[in-house]
DNA sequence: TCTGGGGTCCTAGGACCC
DNA sequence: TCTGGGGTCCTAGGACCC
């Protein structure tokens, strides 16, 4: 549901580790602040994050810590602190949550740490919201003024167009090119950090740029597009939906014709999030040539898992196994349980069986454990 | 690439049953 | 053997996102 004004705002959060970083270390402001791994440029691993002035010498997140310190030598290299990001997270979700609009407390959807779709709560006065943009200011300076983080806010008719316009917002804050306007949709900009998008100008903005510019639209099915003739959101609109159902699936191929389109009906669900199920996998510095030590290893990244699923009291129905061998092949496999369990012996016997199930003639660069819980929401 | 870690959802194919 | 047609369950992998 999209509210009383029909509007959704989608809040990102400004470089959110990096300034969650610089905030309890104020010295670190202005200079080339790099996140990832375990903060050793020298091992395997790659970063989270990057500050403006990592960026601005080729850092980006992603890349492996190894090719940005050479990138970058002066840069500060920090772990990933995860237990500060869901506090710092949690200081501003909680902000965003306290906010009223329309006269009634706002439907928050948290999406990861530093993002939250909000709309007006179905109860708000419609007469009384106002200007969307006049809030997301709103929204901004309660954030900024609560926690000493930035952010921008994108506002859309629905989830789809308010996301893809946070990313208009953000490039004008970071004082990067704005994204060309037609005379009919630069009415829609607001001010530094707020930016809209809606069917009325969602070809405006959107038609000419690739289907990759779409949330749901990576690479690979970008690639796939193209070739069926198809490179932008424009062409993806006006594409034949048996075609793509034919080519691309019965699902996902009308989906991303209704993302061309800029139409998205999911609702703005406050609902809190539960997971399907919980797993750990782990990069080792040096490869596992001893297959008892891949064994062990298994053993002991399950019962970490185990852990985390016994914190939920939900029984456990399906364990599945990743391995990555040397140079970077990867498998999967998966075993449903006879019955569900949460016995940490059993579980661990489960994961490590699964071993027998791939060949043991390479090295083992990665290791990783997921358990599937029962469905809160049926009896399996 | 020197290529993390935590998730979600979808698809395809095989097994199995009637 | 010149080998049906669904429907459902399970598994492996792909793709995407933060």
């Amino acid at each position: 549901m999209d509210g009383p004004g029909g509007w959704v705002l989608h809040v990102d959060l400004d470089q959110f580790i990096a300034a969650v970083e610089v905030r309890r270390r104020p010295e670190l402001a202005g200079r080339p602040v790099i996140v990832g791994g375990r903060g050793d440029p020298t091992e395997r691993g790659v970063v989270a994050t990057a500050s403006y002035e990592a960026r601005e010498k080729g850092v980006g997140s992603g890349m492996p810590l190894r090719i940005a310190v050479r990138k970058c030598p002066d840069a500060v290299f920090l772990p990933v602190d995860k237990d500060a990001y869901d506090a710092a997270s949690a200081e501003v979700m909680g902000v965003v949550r306290g906010l009223v609009w329309g006269g009634a407390p706002v439907v928050v959807e948290v999406l990861g740490w530093d993002e939250a779709f909000v709309a007006a709560a179905p109860e708000a006065d419609a007469g009384e919201l106002g200007d969307p943009a006049l809030f997301a200011e709103e929204i901004r300076e309660a954030v900024r003024e609560a926690t000493g983080l930035t952010s921008a806010v994108g506002i859309g008719d629905n989830k789809l167009q308010a996301k893809l316009a946070t990313g208009f917002a953000k490039r004008k804050v970071s004082g990067a090119a704005a994204p060309e306007r037609t005379p009919e949709s630069h009415v829609a900009t607001t001010g530094q950090g707020v930016y809209r998008i809606g069917h009325d100008t969602w070809f405006a903005e959107m038609g000419e740029r690739p289907t990759s510019a779409l949330w749901g639209i990576g690479k690979k099915t970008a690639e796939r597009l193209a070739g069926l003739g198809i490179a932008t959101v424009d062409d993806l609109a006006r594409s034949d939906v048996e075609m793509l159902a034919a080519a691309i699936g019965p699902t996902t191929g009308p989906w991303l014709r209704r993302l061309g389109r800029g139409v998205d009906t999911s609702p703005v669900d406050a609902t809190p999030y539960v997971a399907r199920g919980h797993g750990r996998e782990e990069t080792f510095q040096a490869d596992l040539t001893d297959w008892a030590d891949v064994e062990a290893e298994t053993r002991r990244i399950a019962l970490r898992v185990v852990e985390d699923v016994r914190a939920e009291g939900r029984l456990v129905t399906r364990v599945g196994l990743k391995i990555r061998f040397r140079p970077f092949l990867t498998f999967t496999r998966i075993h449903k349980l006879p019955e569900p369990t949460l016995d940490p012996d059993t579980l661990a016997r489960e994961a490590v069986a699964l071993l027998d199930r791939v060949d043991k003639d390479r090295p083992v660069r990665l290791l990783g454990v997921r358990l599937e819980m029962v469905d809160p929401t049926s009896d399996n």
